[in-house]
DNA sequence: TGGCCCGTTCAAAGCGCTTTGGAATTGAGT
DNA sequence: ACTCAATTCCAAAGCGCTTTGAACGGGCCA
C-alpha cells in the first residue's frame, strides 16, 4: 500500500492525501478525517526512504561508535545511554542509526553519513582531551553534539557533560576530611576528556588542602574490573598503601573491592572507596538502601535522553547551535568509606 | 556532489557513471578508472536514500529493543551483541537501524520498519518461551533471525542460540561430581528461553544423578547483582544452606561472591559457584589467567557477528531461510569451585 | 561495399513521496 | 448578476538514483 494505491481508493489526488496526512491547512477537517482513517485501516505508513528523499531531510541520527575496547564506547554504559537516547527519538519521530567502525576510521564514518544523506545530524561520544571529530564536523557541516566535552578546543559547540572536575574535587575533599591523606586516583585513559577532568578535580583537591600528590598512587587505564584489582592490590601491597581510593568506574570499583576483601581487610573500615556511578539500570549500587560504595552519581541514561534532544531541537531549528548543559553529581555516602585508620 | 553534477564534470551520462561505480560490465575499464578516480577525488558517495528508493533496498538492519529493565536487553551483553554484528554490517556495507520502544510496543514497531521500508530485515532479542514477534514477522514477511529460541514454537525460522542446556546440565554434573548435592540455581526470569532452558539442563543433570528437585533452591528474576547477593545471603543464613551455586549471569554472580565473603566464607573452598560467561569484552573474568569464576561460556559478540551474517546471506539469497546454528558453550574451571566441605 | 555484431554510451522512465502553481468550487459583498 | 476572495482540490515537477531499451560507431566477414 503506497500513496498512490491510497488516494485512487479515497478517490482523492496524491497531493491531497499527503496534506491530510501531514497537517497542512489546505485541507478540509472532512477529508483529513476520512484520510486519516483509511490510512489506519489499511496501516499504511508513507515510505521513509522515500518521503525522505522528497524533503532532504532524513529523520535519523547517527551514532557512530569504535570498535575499540581501549575506548570507553562498547562498553557498560554504551547500553544506559543508548537506551536514553532511544526514548527520545521514539518520542519524537527518529530512528537511531549506529555505525560500529574500526578505530581511526570514525572520522570517514561520519563523512560517509554526510555524504549518503543517511542521517539529519550524529552524536560524538567519548571526547578526547583534543578532539579532531568537532573540527572536523564543523567543517563539513554536520549538525552535532557532543556528550562531553573537548578541553583544549574552543567552547563553541554543543554538549552535555558532568561537571566530572567538581565531582572528584568533592569525593577527594570529602575524604580529606575523613582524615585521609594518601589517595589514589584509578582513573580511566587520561586522553579521554572526562578522565582528564577528574584528574583536574583530584588534584584541585589535594592542592588545596596542602597534601603533596604523589604520582605513584596515581593510575590511568581501561576501566575493567582486573584493572581495579590489580591497581588496588599491588598497592595494598606496599608499606606505604594508601587509606582510600577513588575510583572512576562501579566496574574498577568492584576490582579494587575484590582486592581489599583478598586481603582480609574491610572495605569502609580499613580502606574507603569513592567511584563515580553512572546509574546503570543493571548495577544499582544498594538498590534504593544505603549505596554499597560512596559515589558520584549521574545517570548517564538521563544524559542520553536529554543530549537527543537537544540535538533534535538543534535539527529543527528550535535551540541555538551552541546548547551546553552541565549536570552536577550528585555525592552520595554509602557503606565504603569512613575514618581514616590511625596508623 | 551528486551523480548528475559527477557525471557532468565527467562528461560522461549519468547511467554510465552509475555503472561504472557499481560494477556493471557494459563499461570500459578505462572509462571505469576515470570515473572511480572522479568519485574519489570529488569525495562522493551516492546518496543513500535515492539509491535504496530506486533499488527498492535499503541496506539497513533493523534491530527493536524494548526499554524495560525486565527485559534482559539494555543491559551489560547489549552492548557487546552490537559491536559483534556491527562488525559484519560494516564489512556487507550494512546500516544498523536502532528502535528502542516501550514494553510491549515491539510488534508495532517492527510493522512500522516493515510500512516505511526502512529496513531490509530484522534482529530479533530475547526471544520468550514462546513468542509472539516470531509469528507475526513471517505474517508480514519481514526477513527476520533470532538471537536464542522460542521453545514452544515450531522450529521453522532462522536462529543463533547457545546449547542453554547442556551447557547447564554439565555445569551441575560437574559440581555433583564435586560431591555437592544442594545445589542453588540463580536464574534468569524462566519466561524468557535462554533461561528456561537452562533450567532443563539443571533439572536434567540432578534427575539423573537421582538428586530430588528442591524448589526452595531456585530462582528467577531479573539478573542484576543485588539479585545475586540478595538470593545467596538468605539460603547462606538458613541451616540447609546450599554448597554451590549456579548463576545465570556473571553480574549476579558477582553478587553471589558478595554475600559469600560478607559471611566470612570463602569462594571455591566453602561454597562454590559456577557462572554463565557471556566473555563480555570489560569483564573479562580472570584476564586470560585462571578465571576467577568457573563458568560456561560463550562469546556474545561473536554470536551477534555470526547472526547478523546469517542475516544477510538470507536476505541477499545466499542461504536458506532456516538456517539454524548451536553453539556449544565451553566449560571453564576457575578458581570458584572446589569439592564438596564435609559437614 | 553492405550487413552484422559487439562494445560502449545515452535518453528516459520510474521508485514513492512532497510541493509549487494553478484550477475549480463556493459564498459573500456590492 | 457579477466580482472577488477564500476554500478545497489537483497536475506536474522534482528529489537522486537505477535500469530498460535504444543508438552509435567500429571491426569483421562475406
Amino acid at each position: 500500500m503506497n500513496l498512490k494505491d491510497l488516494s485512487r481508493q479515497l478517490g482523492l489526488s496524491p497531493t491531497t492525501v499527503s496534506r491530510a496526512l501531514n497537517g497542512y491547512p489546505e485541507v478540509s477537517e472532512a477529508t483529513r478525517k476520512r484520510v486519516v482513517e483509511a490510512a489506519r485501516a489499511h496501516n499504511y505508513s508513507p515510505n521513509a526512504r522515500a518521503k525522505s528523499l522528497a524533503t532532504g531531510r532524513s529523520y535519523a541520527i547517527g551514532h557512530v561508535i569504535p570498535l575499540s575496547t581501549r575506548h570507553e564506547m562498547v562498553n557498560p554504559i554504551f547500553g544506559d545511554f543508548i537506551a536514553g537516547a532511544g526514548e527520545t527519538y521514539g518520542a519524537s519521530g527518529y530512528d537511531m542509526l549506529l555505525s560500529v567502525v574500526e578505530d581511526g576510521a570514525e572520522e570517514s564514518a561520519y563523512r560517509s553519513m554526510r555524504a549518503r544523506h543517511s542521517v539529519d545530524g550524529v552524536v560524538v561520544h567519548g571526547p578526547r582531551v583534543d578532539d579532531p571529530r568537532i573540527t572536523m564536523l564543523h567543517q563539513i557541516g554536520l549538525p552535532f553534539v557532543v556528550h562531553g566535552r573537548s578541553s583544549r578546543l574552543p567552547n563553541d559547540y554543543c554538549w552535555l557533560d558532568v561537571n566530572n572536575t567538581s565531582a572528584f574535587r568533592r569525593a577527594t575533599e570529602f575524604l580529606i576530611d575523613l582524615g585521609h591523606r594518601r589517595i589514589a586516583l584509578v582513573n580511566g585513559l587520561e586522553e579521554m576528556d572526562f578522565a582528564h577532568r577528574r584528574r583536574q578535580g583530584y588534584e584541585e583537591a589535594l592542592r588545596g588542602r596542602g597534601i603533596a600528590i604523589d604520582p605513584a598512587l596515581t593510575f590511568s587505564e581501561e576501566m575493567t574490573e582486573y584493572y581495579g584489582f590489580r591497581t588496588a592490590d599491588r598497592l595494598l601491597a606496599r608499606d606505604d598503601a594508601p587509606s582510600a581510593f577513588l575510583v572512576s568506574s562501579l566496574i574498577s570499583a568492584l576490582g579494587v573491592r575484590r582486592a581489599i576483601q583478598a586481603r582480609g581487610l574491610e572495605m569502609g573500615r580499613d580502606v574507603s572507596i569513592i567511584t563515580h556511578d553512572d546509574a546503570l539500570s543493571y548495577m544499582d549500587n544498594g538498590n534504593g538502601e544505603v549505596p554499597i560504595f560512596t559515589a558520584t552519581r549521574s545517570s548517564v541514561r538521563q544524559a542520553g535522553a536529554r543530549l537527543a534532544q537537544m540535538l533534535i531541537d538543534r535539527i529543527e531549528g528550535r535551540a541555538a547551535d551552541t546548547q551546553q548543559v552541565l549536570f552536577e553529581a550528585e555525592l552520595r555516602v554509602g557503606q565504603s568509606t569512613g575514618p581514616a585508620p590511625t596508623p
